[in-house]
DNA sequence: AGGGTTTGGGTAAGCGGTTACGTGGGCAAC
DNA sequence: GTTGCCCACGTAACCGCTTACCCAAACCCT
C-alpha cells in the first residue's frame, strides 16, 4: 500500500507539501504541485479516508438507515419502491456536497447492534421512520447527529423531515367526498406504528368530520405497507361488512394495488362499483388499469432535504432543530371514478 | 466528543482493555468486562472507526458506483429500477457479512473525481458498467479492489458478475418465432455502449440465425435504457419501415414499456398487430396491461454475489479473478400474444 | 518448594494523514 | 545595510484506536 511518505520522497518534498498540494491549493510552487501530482497519478496513491477522518473529525459519509420490509416477512416482491426513491435523493444531495451515502437496512432484530456499527463510520445519521426502536434512536441521537425522516420527530428534539401526510389525505379524501358524492368510505392503514399511516388516517377523519360525516375511531382495517399487506385489509373490511364501501383510502399505493385483485376476484369492479386510492404515487400507479388516483409526495426531495439537513446540522451542532414539511398533491386518475383528467392534480398544503 | 480513554479512565482499566472487551472477548475477567460495558453505556461511547480503520486497514465498507441516467439527460421517472435492486442486494450481501455499502451515483462527467473520492472511503468497490470510462476503470482498479457487474470485464483482469443476457434474449426470441411464427422481427437497443444491450442483440441474432432468418448487422434503432429512449426508438423504428415488425424485441422492459404510447397512438395494438417484449422483469411489467413478455434477470442477486466477490478478494488479494455468470429466465405473459400462462417460464442457461 | 504455564491486564509504538509552528531566502522599504 | 514581511516548504505532534510485548500473580505439576 503506498501511502504519502511514499509519494513525498519520490517527489523529494515533505508529507505537509503533498498533503497541501491534494487540499488547500496554497503554499507551494506551480513546478513542486506539478511533480507530486504526477507522482501521485504514477503510483496511484488514493489518500487514506481513515488517516484523513480521523484528524479532520469528518469522514465525508452520512448514513441512512430504513427498515428492510422485505426482509421481515413479506414476500420479496413488495419491497417499498418509496425507500429506492429516499435513498437516491439522498445519494444526489451528498454527492452535490462532497460526501457519500452509506445505507443500511434494519431488520426489527438486529436494528440496534446495525446502527451503532453505522454510527462509528459516518459523520451522521439520517433515520427513517420505524427503523429504529425510540430507545435506541434516542440513544443514538446522543452520540451523532440524526435526523428524523417521514415521521415520529415528536418525543426527540430531533431535526426531522416529512411530508404532509395529513393534508394529503384530507384532500384527496373530500374529493372522493364532493366529487363522487360518497359517503361511505373505509380507511385501510398500514402498520400501527408508522407515523406516516397515522397521520394520513387524521387527514381522512378530517375529511369526514369537515363533510359532516361521522368520525371513524380507527382504521377499518390495517396491514403492511405492502401489497400484501393490502390484500389483506380489504379481505378483512370485505369479511366484516355486508355490503362494501364505496371508497377505500389506503394509506399507500402499493397497498391499494394488492388489495385489487381481492376486488376483482369479490366481483367488484373498480371504480364502478368501489373506488379505491393510494399515496405516495410510485411510478407503477400510472400504468396502472385503472391508474390509481393517490398523493404524491415529493420522495426523491425527502430524502435530498434530509441530507441537507443533516449536513447543516453537522457543521452547526448547537443549531435550533429544525421540522421540515414537504407538500404533497393529490393526482386524480381513473380509480377514484373520475374521467376527464383536465386541472387534475392541486397541491394540498397543510396548516399543521 | 467521547473517547476510549475516557472510558478507560472512568473503569479504571486501560485502553488496552477497553478495546479487548469490545472486540475479541478474551484476555480479562468478567468484571471486567461488565464495568467496561456499563461505562460505555453511560457515556455513550461509539469506537471512532477511523482510528479503527486507520490500524486494521480495513474500514468495513464497500462502494457501489453506479450512472445516473436520471440526472444525465431523460426525466426523473425514467430512472432505472434495476439500479435500485441491485443496491438492495449489495445492502443484503454486504450487512450480512458486517459491512456497509457505500454508494454513488457518477454522471459521465464527474465520474473519475467521484470515483476516487469513493475510493479513499471503502475497502472495495462493485463498479456497474458504463459508470466509469475504461481508462477510469483500469486507473481505479489498480489502487482498490474492484469487481465489475454486468459488462464489460473482457480488458480488465477483474472480478465480475453478470447475468445470462444472450442465452436470455434467444430463448425469448426463438419463443417469438418458434411458439407465434413471426418472422419479422426487430430488436432496439440500448446505449450503444453498454455491454448489457450488446448481449441482448447477440442473444437475438443467434435465434434469428438458428431459425434459418437472416442475420442483421446492427440493432434497428436505439436510445437509453429508458422510457423515453423506448419511445424515441420506436418512432424511429416506424418511421424508418413501410410497415410495422411482427414482433419488437426490446433491450430493457422500460423501453418496450416506453414504446407502448407510441405503438398505441400509431393505430396498432399490443400484442394483436405487434408483439412486444423487455428484459429485467421489473415489478411493473407484471402490472402492465397487456402484462409484459420478458426475461427476468436476479436483479437482487446480482448486486449479492458483485458484494460477495468483493469481499472475498478484499480478503485474498491475489486470487485468480473469477467470473459469474448468474442465469436468466423467460417470463411468458401477454405482450407476446400468448393467451395461457401454463408452463409460463423457463430458465436460460447459455453456453457463454 | 521450585519451575512452567495460564490468566488478567498495562505500556507504548504505530496506523497515515493534517496542520501549527518554525525557518531560510528573497525582496521592498527605509 | 538593516529591518520587516512574505513565500515556499520542512518538522513533528497529534487524531483515537489496536496490538505486540511485557509483567505480576495465580495455578499446576512433579
Amino acid at each position: 500500500m503506498v501511502t504519502i511518505y511514499e509519494v513525498a520522497r519520490r517527489s523529494g518534498v515533505s508529507t505537509a507539501t503533498v498533503s497541501r498540494v491534494m487540499r488547500d491549493g496554497r503554499g507551494f510552487s506551480a513546478a513542486t504541485r506539478d511533480r507530486v501530482l504526477a507522482t501521485v497519478g504514477e503510483l496511484g496513491w488514493v489518500p487514506n479516508g481513515s488517516a484523513r477522518g480521523l484528524v479532520s473529525k469528518r469522514v465525508g459519509i452520512v448514513g441512512l438507515l430504513f427498515p428492510d420490509l422485505a426482509k421481515s416477512g413479506d414476500a420479496e416482491e413488495d419491497s417499498p419502491l418509496y425507500v429506492d426513491q429516499v435513498i437516491r435523493g439522498a445519494e444526489r444531495a451528498a454527492t452535490a456536497a462532497g460526501d457519500a451515502v452509506l445505507i443500511a437496512a434494519t431488520l426489527r432484530s438486529s436494528g440496534r447492534q446495525l446502527a451503532y456499527s453505522l454510527a462509528s463510520k459516518v459523520d451522521g445519521l439520517v433515520v427513517l421512520a420505524s427503523s429504529l426502536a425510540d430507545e435506541d434512536l434516542a440513544s443514538i441521537a446522543r452520540s451523532v447527529p440524526v435526523v428524523l425522516l417521514a415521521g415520529g420527530a415528536a418525543g426527540h428534539n430531533l431535526d426531522s423531515v416529512g411530508a404532509d401526510n395529513r393534508a394529503g389525505t384530507r384532500e384527496l379524501t373530500s374529493h372522493l367526498i364532493q366529487a363522487h358524492g360518497h359517503r361511505d368510505l373505509a380507511f385501510l392503514s398500514g402498520p400501527a406504528d408508522a407515523p406516516d399511516s397515522v397521520e394520513r388516517f387524521e387527514g381522512y377523519r378530517d375529511a369526514l368530520v369537515a363533510a359532516g360525516l361521522p368520525s371513524p375511531p380507527a382504521p377499518d382495517a390495517g396491514g403492511g405497507f405492502t401489497e400484501t399487506g393490502g390484500e389483506r385489509a380489504m379481505k378483512a373490511l370485505l369479511a366484516r361488512r355486508e355490503s362494501p364501501p364505496q371508497a377505500v383510502v389506503f394509506a399507500n399505493d402499493q397497498m391499494a394495488i394488492g388489495s385489487m385483485k381481492v376486488i376483482r376476484s369479490a366481483g367488484l369492479r373498480v371504480p364502478a362499483d368501489m373506488a379505491v386510492t393510494g399515496f405516495d404515487d410510485i411510478s407503477l400507479s400510472r400504468h396502472l388499469r385503472p391508474a390509481l388516483t393517490t398523493v404524491s409526495q415529493p420522495m426523491r426531495e425527502l430524502g435530498e432535504q434530509a441530507v441537507r439537513l443533516l449536513l447543516d446540522r453537522i457543521d452547526h451542532p448547537r443549531r435550533q432543530p429544525r421540522s421540515v414539511v414537504l407538500p404533497t398533491e393529490i393526482v386524480i386518475r381513473r380509480s377514484c371514478g373520475c374521467r376527464r383528467l383536465a386541472g387534475a392534480t392541486r397541491q394540498a398544503r397543510g396548516a399543521t
